[in-house]
DNA sequence: AGCACGCCGACT
DNA sequence: GTCGGCGTGCTC
């Protein structure tokens, strides 16, 4: 008999609560199964998050939902992980689910896996003589079949055999049917044997426990071999039968790092990134959930992915920036791992050479054990880091005349060399030399770009694209000039100087294919003397072990950025870059071209390293309440007219001002305009909140919210909310 | 976010 | 007389 039950459901909306409907069946719904609902004349898919005892609305007024899900499609573990994330960044509950959700999941499709049955000889048929069964032909030469392996139905067929012999194997108990889940049991999980570790490896390892909340903050210089930690505390967790989640950056995800995955452990390895289509997610994610797939390797969103015997998750490079949503649903998949790791009662490892301000904080703070990887293989040295001066020095297309001397030196003995320029395209900006035009994007607070290849203005913060005019537009002079820097100009610059040898770029537009990529490290790694230009892509992930020399065009960047992580950030940045050079008996020469060079923290960083420079702006945030010694919020409003946008966060502030008085323990800064203020035609503010302690944050974030959101102009504007922001500006 | 309802300008 | 502009209000 089926009867009615009550359900809130979460809708994939901007609301921040879920609506009650009613759902017909014969047993109770549960929470984290997918419905079908009409929302006011809107078919949409939601999921059922409670089954509340009384409906807040009257009951003539509860629509049907449709069960899409015989069981719950996000497990009470996910669903619970949702709602913390929902409320911790204070995000609408609908929006949360669908982005833990594959897209092929978020509508009504059917969830299941493509189901595969196999027939196999049973112990019985395999212990039979050959050429038995006597006196049935055809099921004699089935079995001869099937003596080399399990084989699909149709396979069976196609070979000839009717489905009445093998049926009548079947009867006679000779062969059975297996499901493809049943076959992935592996006795032996290692396809290669582990590699030796040294002390400090061996230490770290032995760190990691097998079972219960623990977090590990692996501290490792490039080379020091994290992987093979994270390899080994693997082993040991499909040993014991569970899963385990890997998460890596988004352009760190190299097929390099999924093959050395695949090769040491003959176990199914799933993979969730950008690269990987629809279908393809929507597969590892529910075999990874039904626990077929034992590890799982993914970007940013793959920490949503349902785990049915968890065991350890790991984030490699955990300082790297695209962990952290920068649109919509701002999460950060590093800190949503550590709550995921607590909830789930397993061990999480942070592994990085140039650990965020964050986790170095936990673990000095004893939250994190802190390992840490300073050996270096035998026969490879730290690259030497240096300044170049270049203080009323002529420069070449961005390069000094020491700079262009470093790189002959290293073509001349025969290695490969690394020019690193944080900007794509040709040149930042064509100018009118006569006038002063200067190639303005329209839509932005911001220059377009000047690319040659192929010939046009682009600007980078809006995709808004130009042709080049061929004299200026307000003097009508017949000649533009290109001002300052980018990759091609490089490029070019360098195939001019040095026409002997190869120069490869790397960067969004000369990799815009994984063909091309692949071609261009294909060249790099046959070891002849090159030329590599290229922007942060260079840093991230790849191994160039002949490259002995590396130029870094711009170091002084992240010295006065306006965001108080920019100094972080161009330490890890060159410290990545550095770990590129100089392996395998080459000893790397870094130099950094600056007008800075005898400023404190650059000199920190070539002398001692990262991890004093680190500790030293540690406690400079200490003195200053920057996060990690402080939560911040970010408050952001944009509108076509930029009087409203500013006009909500100052209401936006007086709310919270009413709310929690300002104070030296709660701060406030702003409305102020952002760092471009004009982008895509929208003008852009954002209000600053940080409070001392995070307790007070999260208390007063909800209450906000709630009345934010009955402003007139709240509907006038786009705003959103960023709690722990990455950019500051 | 959508999508409907609602009240003012240029069209068959 | 209507088609449609996008302002505001609601969604079980």
């Amino acid at each position: 008999m089926d009867q009615h039950y009550l359900v809130a459901v979460a809708v994939p909306c901007p609301l921040r609560r879920s609506f009650h409907y009613k759902v017909e069946s014969t047993e109770p719904p549960q929470p984290g199964q997918r419905v079908r609902v009409e929302f006011r004349h809107q078919q949409l898919t939601g999921v059922i998050t409670d089954l509340p005892k009384t409906a807040d609305v009257a009951h003539d007024k509860l629509k049907p939902a449709e069960l899409l899900d015989t069981e719950p499609l996000l497990d009470a573990a996910l669903l619970h992980l949702c709602q913390w994330a929902a409320n911790y960044y204070q995000h609408p509950i609908g929006e949360v689910l669908a982005a833990a959700m594959p897209t092929n999941l978020r509508g009504d499709s059917q969830a299941g896996l493509p189901t595969e049955t196999r027939w196999q000889l049973t112990i019985e048929g395999l212990g039979l003589p050959e050429g038995a069964p006597k006196g049935a032909r055809k099921q004699a030469d089935l079995l001869t079949f099937l003596r080399a392996g399990s084989r699909r139905a149709e396979d069976i067929s196609a070979a000839g055999f009717s489905k009445s012999v093998l049926n009548g194997l079947h009867d006679k108990g000779l062969v059975e049917s297996v499901d493809i889940a049943e076959r992935q049991t592996f006795d032996a999980p290692l396809g290669e044997p582990p590699l030796t570790l040294n002390s400090e490896q061996t230490a770290a390892l032995n760190a990691v426990p097998a079972t219960g909340f623990w977090v590990g903050l692996l501290e490792g210089v490039t080379g020091s071999g994290k992987t093979e930690v994270y390899l080994q505390a693997i082993e040991k967790q499909l040993a014991a039968g569970r899963q385990a989640l890997v998460l890596v950056p988004e352009i760190g995800l190299t097929p390099q790092t999924v093959q050395r995955f695949a090769n040491r452990f003959k176990v199914p390895v799933g993979m969730l990134h950008s690269g990987v289509a629809d279908g393809g997610r929507s597969e590892t994610w529910q075999r990874a959930r039904a626990g077929l797939d034992r590890i799982i390797i993914g970007t940013r969103s793959a920490i949503f992915t349902p785990l049915k015997h968890p065991g350890i998750i790991i984030v490699d490079e955990e300082h790297d920036g695209s962990y952290k949503q920068q649109e919509g649903f701002r999460y950060s998949a590093r800190d949503l791992a550590v709550y995921r790791a607590h909830q789930l009662h397993i061990p999480l490892l942070l592994g990085s050479a140039t650990p965020s301000l964050e986790s170095l904080n936990n673990a000095i703070a004893g939250r994190y054990q802190h390992l840490h990887l300073t050996q270096r293989p035998a026969g490879r040295q730290a690259a030497n880091l240096s300044t170049l001066d270049i203080r009323a020095k002529q420069l070449r297309d961005g390069l000094a005349e020491a700079s262009i001397q470093a790189l002959r030196g290293a073509l001349q003995r025969g290695e490969q060399a690394m020019v690193f320029i944080n900007r794509r395209g040709f040149a930042p900006v064509l100018m009118c030399h006569f006038c002063g035009w200067q190639s303005k994007c329209p839509r932005c607070d911001a220059r377009m770009t000047l690319h040659r290849q192929p010939r046009h203005l682009h600007c980078h913060h809006c995709d808004l694209q130009r042709r080049v005019p061929s004299q200026c537009p307000d003097c009508k002079a017949p000649e533009l000039t290109p001002m300052g820097a980018g990759t091609e100009r490089t490029e070019e610059f360098l195939s001019r100087q040095f026409p002997d040898y190869p120069v490869i770029r790397i960067d969004r537009d000369a990799t815009r294919s994984q063909r091309q990529f692949t071609e261009a490290l294909n060249e790099i790694h046959s070891g002849r003397p090159c030329l590599l230009v290229g922007t942060q892509m260079l840093a991230k992930g790849h191994h160039f072990p002949r490259v002995s020399t590396v130029i870094i065009v711009d170091a002084d960047g992240g010295l006065f950025s306006a965001d108080f992580r920019g100094t972080e950030r161009m330490a890890q940045l060159i410290t990545q870059v550095a770990g590129r050079a100089g392996r395998e008996q080459l000893r790397g020469q870094v130099l950094l071209q600056t007008h800075n060079g005898d400023h404190p923290y650059l000199q920190t960083l070539i002398q001692q390293g990262y991890a004093p420079l680190a500790r030293l702006l540690l406690s400079e945030r200490q003195l200053t309440g920057l996060p990690p010694n402080s939560s911040m919020t970010l408050l952001r409003a944009e509108s076509k007219r930029p009087e409203n946008a500013l006009q909500f966060l100052q209401q936006a502030r007086q709310l919270a001002e009413q709310l929690m008085p300002p104070s030296p323990q709660f701060r406030y800064l702003g409305p102020l305009p952002a760092a471009m203020e004009k982008r895509q035609d929208r003008f852009r503010f954002l209000l600053q909140l940080q409070a001392d302690r995070r307790p007070a944050m999260q208390q007063f974030l909800p209450r906000w919210i709630a009345e934010l959101e009955q402003l007139a102009l709240a509907k006038r504007v786009r705003w959103s909310l960023d709690v722990d922001p990455q950019e500051t500006q």
